[in-house]
DNA sequence: TAGTGGTCTAGACCACAAT
DNA sequence: TTGTGGTCTAGACCACTAC
């Protein structure tokens, strides 16, 4: 006991010390010199050995808890999940997904309309029916393969969609550009057929199945900042979450 | 300031401290005294009124946080999130999930065999392929309606399935009261189209859409315990997933 | 009994947002 | 400048597990 993988902490950084550790114990598991089954260091003698507080390391460890990396056994210790480790759905973009996993995705933008709000749409952006919200609608592809039709839904009041070069960048990002930060998302994920023009914009064969999505994204001051309905090619994507009971 | 909903706490009670806050808080938001873009004590006064460290507290509204039922954003303050609760997947069973929802499932067991693990199944669970595994495929009904066909696989060192009446719990139920503890699951959420039987079992038109999840389950040692591919009827069924940017 | 994580205390200093 | 959450310290006692 007491050896574990080398940690060095930087404390000059601006990245916190818990995040340090975690970062470093994740590569250490996701580079195989920590075993699925083998025990992390437990926190005390961690504390010892980085010189910090047994608070800190806690800290760190959760982070990988949190991500279903490791499990916490109360009188036993923290071991290595078995499995390989699958990336779990994100608060992120299509977009970012697909770029961070080295796809280069591009996207036709099929139409971008201010339009006013009806009831569903008010509801769910907790605004006045009426209420002015872009409308874009954009067609995602990977290779030359249609993968997503895509309609999103935005308060006008919160920027100016309508300057943005969408085929450019994501959704996400230009939110980001205009200092709006996604916290929390609310997904609904079901399955139904595709409809003539999906089947047409997707290539698929009509009444083929069809992956659908639903969410409310919230941002960091709650506000309902988007609200959208995705279709994808089930053939080409899937959803991968990860649940942890904490 | 200051005001804010009435917490009580009692220290003589097995649940912890931060546990009962974050149910209380919970309970306010819930209920509406808490709106949505109302802002939460901060840590210190809540901390000062309850008599309590600030940790404890901020540890309790953490849980919120994770819940993706608050945002907390530094300079400002912690306000409740607009937009309805909605339940979200967690780390139970579909029958947990559908009892916990006031629904009355029923289950049928179409088979429970003890076979060979192939290549895929032992690499999923972590055995040696041929090792000898639990399958069982299950239907599931939702008053008088076929909701799910399930399948999944279980090492059969783990408990004894064959004794089990399956029909009257479900399939968590079981290992819990083998001593086996879910802690962390990996899903991946598509569709595809039913084949002839199970268009047949889930009384769906040839070539209906499915919605489909496959997962593998660990415990609290890390060890993999389950490996089930479900088929849902995408007209009765939705996964429900929040998603938080921590 | 020894070892582990779970909870809790009572502070400290810092970074960021609003005014 | 003031107030907020973000990070961190240096301990304490408890509950559960394994032996």
């Amino acid at each position: 006991m007491g050896a574990g993988p080398q940690i060095s902490l930087d404390r000059s950084s601006p990245v916190p010390l818990y995040f340090q550790i975690a970062e470093q114990l994740e590569g250490a598991i996701v580079s195989g010199a920590l075993a699925p089954g083998d025990k992390i260091d437990n926190e005390l003698d961690l504390a010892g050995r980085l010189g910090l507080s047994r608070p800190t390391v806690r800290q760190a460890i959760q982070v990988l808890v949190d991500k279903g990396m490791v499990v916490r056994k109360r009188g036993v210790g923290t071991q290595v999940v078995h499995g390989k480790v699958r990336r779990s759905v994100e608060l992120t973009s299509l977009y970012d997904d697909l770029t961070a996993a080295g796809q280069d995705p591009r996207t036709e933008v099929l139409g971008l309309r201010r339009v006013e709000a009806d009831e569903d749409v008010a509801r769910e952006l907790q605004l006045e029916p009426g209420a002015p919200v872009w409308s874009v609608e954009r067609l995602r592809y990977i290779g030359d393969e249609p993968l997503a039709l895509m309609h999103n839904l935005l308060p006008a009041s919160l920027l100016d969609l309508d300057a943005i070069d969408l085929t450019r960048v994501g959704l996400y990002a230009a939110l980001r550009d205009a200092g709006i930060w996604m916290r929390v998302a609310k997904q609904r994920i079901g399955s139904r057929r595709a409809d003539a023009r999906e089947s047409r914009v997707l290539a698929e064969r009509k009444g083929a199945p069809l992956l659908t999505m639903q969410r409310t994204a919230y941002d960091d001051a709650g506000r309902a900042v988007e609200y959208g309905e995705h279709a994808y090619r089930p053939d080409l994507y899937a959803f991968e979450i990860t649940l942890v009971d904490r």
